[in-house]
DNA sequence: CTCTATGCAAAAACTTTGCAGGGAT
DNA sequence: ATCCCTGCAAAGTTTTTGCATAGAG
């Protein structure tokens, strides 16, 4: 998938800013928040936001909100579930994770919250 | 379930401000955020996430974030999905939406974001 | 009396908006 | 010339913290 392919078809002109936010997101396993992509490249957070909200508006990417008030986005190829932490915060893709639909809704994401096996393991020492 | 059944072995003294709030979400038939609350009783917000805080750590709780950015809480009789719609922000539980384990992780919240039937009927008209 | 709970006000954290400058078409 | 993208600064929203008062044991 490249970003050619994304953007097909969709109201989106690819900015170089544009360009950035979506191979990080592309090159990255895990839903990614502002912080994670500012780390990479040096972009305002205006911008950020205010392409992220464009990119959502056209079903490129998805979020969802972590335990720690952030959002984390991606580009989701296929529809899999993420697992949050609860203790340290941690984001993953559940890729294994079965999902099943429900009558008239659309699911987008599946956000599994929890304590994952690190944590779980150090809590019971 | 009462809230002596669920105080039971719990380091959380039952105050007014307390009860109120657990009475609430023990009533209710979805998760609430905090306006929701203060809609039904008047209590100060420092107040409110104090407890809840307390309530989350002692796990009497669970909470999670939602489209609209605020955090949501209940107590969770029956582990459970939530269904999240990204068009009208409205929560609801999803009592029959099937869940797995993770291997070593431990599961206590899942959330399914996506459109209603409502607004996806809404969006296609 | 001491310890905890509460309310008000201020701060903090993340996201959004206003506005002006700059580039592309 | 127009449109829209970008960055800075300011505002907005939700949650957290500081502090003083009130209340329970």
């Amino acid at each position: 998938m490249n970003l050619d392919q994304i953007l097909e078809n969709k109201n989106v002109k690819l900015t170089p800013a544009r360009r950035s936010i979506l191979e990080i997101l592309l090159l990255s396993n895990k839903p990614l928040c502002y912080d994670d992509i500012k780390d990479k490249i040096s972009m305002d957070k205006a911008t950020f936001y205010r392409n992220i909200t464009k990119f959502e508006e056209q079903n490129l990417i998805n979020s969802f909100e972590s335990n720690d008030k952030k959002r984390y986005f991606e580009i989701q190829k296929a529809l899999h579930a993420h697992f949050v932490c609860t203790l340290c915060n941690k984001v993953e893709c559940v890729k294994d994770y079965p999902y099943f639909s429900l009558d008239k809704y659309v699911i987008d994401n599946i956000i599994i919250k929890g304590i994952c096996a690190k944590c779980n393991t150090a809590n019971n020492n």
